[in-house]
DNA sequence: CATGAATGAGATTTCATTCAT
DNA sequence: AATGAATGAAATCTCATTCAT
C-alpha cells in the first residue's frame, strides 16, 4: 500500500499535532485544554486542526491510539523478543509505568467520556488497540509461566491488577510532580506488589 | 465554644447540599454536574447554595474534607479500636476501599485542579484532612508492628502503595461499572498485592 | 388551568423575544440573523434567550405558530363569522396576504429546513397550526358553496392556488419594498386571479 | 469583437462551474451549498474557482444571468416567433415555469441579498437582464392583444401577477418535492388565474 | 495556471456566578 | 433569608476567502 505524498504530510501534521496536544494535555486536564490552545501551540489556525481532525474528541483518540501503539510496539521488542523471562517482566512494568506517567490525563478523559454518548467509532478503535494490548500482556505472562515461573492468580486478573498499581501511582503525580527518585520508588513499590507483596 | 441555632443550621444546610452533591458526583464527572442540578436535587435555590458556599470548587474541597473526616472516625472507631492486629488491617483496606469507591469522581476532579490556580485557602483544609489521615494511617500500621508484624517496607511507602492500589482497581470502575463480586475480587487483588505479592 | 405569575412572565418574554425575531426577520434572511442581534435588541443577555428558547430554531417555530393562530382566530371571527360569504372571502383574503407579508422570510426559513434534519417536535408543532389553518380555510370555502356560490375547483386545490399567489406577490415585496398602493394593488390582482382571470 | 482562445477558454470552464452550481443550488439551499462542495463537484481546485469568480455571490450572479438569457432565448424563439398568439401564451407559461422550478432557490437567494449590501456592480447585471426579460414578455403580450385577445389589466401588472403565480406554486414543491402529475396540476391552476379565475 | 492548505471571523450553545426582588 | 432570572465569557465548530507552491 503506497502512501502519497500528500497523505504522509497530512500523517506527519497529525502526528505533530496529536504531540502538541499530549503536551498539553499532560500538564493541564483534557477539558481545560481549548482548541484555540492546541492551535495556537501547534502554530496552526484553528480551521486547520479541524481539517486533520474532525474535532477535539478525535484528537484525543488520535494521541491514545498512537500511543498504546507505541507501546505495543515497545512490548514486542523488549518483552516479547527476550529470553530472560524475568527480565522480560522487569521490562514490561517499566514500559507500562512510563506509558501511564505520560498519558495519565488522556486515559482518564477517556473514562470520563466512555459512559457518555461517545462516538461508536472511536470507541471501536479505542477497543481494538486495548485488545491488542491486552493479548499481547497474556502472551508475555504465557513466556513468562512456559519459562517456569509459576503464577497463583491467572493472567487477566493479574494484568489488572498490575496495570491497577501502576496506574494509581501515577495519579498521585498528577498533584504531587515527578521527582528525581520518584520513578525508581513507584517501580519498587510495584514489584513488591507484584514478586512479595508490600507487608512482606 | 457554642454554636448558635444560626450557625448550626447552616451546618446542617451545607452537610445536605454536599450529601446531594456527592450523591450527583458519584455518578457522574465533576465537571458536567451543573450548579443547576445540584440546586435543584437539593431543593434549593441557585442563589441559596452560594450563600452556603462560595462557589462550586467550595463544595468539592467540602464534600472531600467531609468524607475524609468521616473515614478518619470510622478508622478510628474500627482499626484503632480493634485489639486483633490482622482483622485492623482487613478493615483499614475495607474502609479505605469504599472510601474511593464513593469519593472517585471528586478524588479525581481535586487531582486536577491543584496544578491549576487553586485558592491557597481550599488547599490548606484539605492539606490538613489529608495530613489527618496520613497519620492515622501511620499509627494503624505502627501499632501493627508493635504486635509482632513484620514489615520491610517503611509506614509511608507502605501507605502510598496501598492507596495506589486501591486507587487504580476503583478507577477502572468508572468506565466499567462495578458488577456484584466486583468487591470481593478487587479486594482479594490487593490482599494478594500487600501479603504475598501477585506473582506469587 | 390556571396560570401562575411565573409562567405567566416567561410566556411574556417569549412572546415580546419572538415579537423582536420577527421584526428582524422581517428585513434579513433568517440565516443572516444572530442569536446576539436578537438578544441584544431585546436588551436580554445571549444567555437569556436559551433559557426562552431551546435554540434559534425554537424561536422560529415559536412565531410562526403564534402567527398562525392568530391568523386562524382572525379567520374564524371575521369569516367564519360573518353572514355575507362573499364579503367573507373579501377578508379571508385580506387576512391570508397580510399574515405573509409580515412572515414571509420566516416562511422561508421555513421552507428550507423541512428537508433537512429537522427537530421532529418542532415539525410536528407545525404541521398541527397548519392542519388547523387548512381546515379552516376548507370550512369557509365550504360555507361559501353553502350559500349558493359555485366554484369549478375543488377546495384543496383551489386553496393551493390562492395561497401561492398571494406567496408569490409578497416575495417580489422582499427585494422590492411595499409602496403606498402596493397592497391594494396586489389585492386586486389576487381577486382578479380568483373570480375572472387576469387575462379576462 | 474577435474573442481570444485563452477568453473563451475561461468563458467555457465559468459556465461549466455554473451548471455544476446550479444543479447543486437545485437541490438544497443556497447557503448550505459550499464552495468546496462546488469545486469538489466541478471537479477544480478552490483556487480556481476564485480565479473564475470573484467569490460565491458573483457564482450566483453569473448563474442567474445565464438563466434569464437562455429563458429570453427561448422565449423569443417559441413565443415571439409563434403564429399563434394563444399558443403563444401557453408556450409562455411552460417556459417561466420550467425556469423557476429549476432557479427557485436561486431566485430566492438572491431576493434575500438584494436588502443587504449587496455589490452594486452585481445589482446592475441583474437587473439589466430582468429588464430584458420584462420586456420581452411585454412584447409578447403586446402582440396576442394586436392579434385580437383583450386583456383588461395593464401589462405590468398582467406579468407580475402571473409571475407571482408560477413562484408561489413553485415555492411549495422545495418542501414537498414534485410528483409525477405536479407540473400538470400547477400549470392547469396558473391557466386557470389567467384566464377564468379560480373560482369560476 | 491551477491548487488546496491555511486562515480566522463569526455562529451557536453552555454554565458558573451575580443580584434585584 | 431565599430565590432564580439574567448574564456573558468561553468553548466548539464551519466555511468563504487567500496565497505560497
Amino acid at each position: 500500500m503506497k502512501i502519497s505524498r500528500k497523505e504522509a504530510e497530512k500523517s506527519f501534521k497529525k502526528d505533530f499535532v496529536g504531540k502538541v496536544a499530549l503536551e498539553l494535555f499532560s500538564h493541564s486536564n483534557f477539558d481545560r485544554v481549548s482548541m484555540d490552545e492546541i492551535a495556537r501551540e501547534a502554530e496552526f489556525g484553528k480551521g486547520t486542526i479541524y481539517k486533520l481532525f474532525s474535532g477535539k474528541e478525535e484528537i484525543l483518540v488520535h494521541v491514545i491510539c498512537q500511543g498504546i501503539e507505541n507501546l505495543c510496539r515497545d512490548l514486542q521488542e523488549q518483552c516479547l523478543g527476550s529470553s530472560d523471562a524475568r527480565q522480560a517482566l522487569e521490562s514490561l512494568l517499566e514500559l507500562e509505568y512510563d506509558f501511564y506517567a505520560e498519558y495519565s490525563n488522556l486515559v482518564l478523559a477517556l473514562v470520563f467520556r466512555q459512559s457518555d454518548d461517545f462516538d461508536p467509532d472511536y470507541l471501536q478503535r479505542i477497543r481494538e488497540r486495548h485488545q491488542q494490548h491486552s493479548d499481547l500482556l497474556e502472551q508475555i505472562f504465557e513466556r513468562a509461566r512456559n519459562a517456569g515461573m509459576q503464577f497463583g492468580t491467572d493472567n487477566l486478573e493479574l494484568i489488572r491488577g498490575m496495570e491497577a498499581a501502576i496506574k494509581g501511582l501515577i495519579i498521585n503525580h498528577i498533584e504531587k510532580p515527578f521527582l528525581d527518585n520518584s520513578r525508581a520508588k513507584d517501580l519498587q513499590l510495584i514489584n513488591a506488589m507484584l514478586w512479595t507483596g508490600l507487608l512482606a
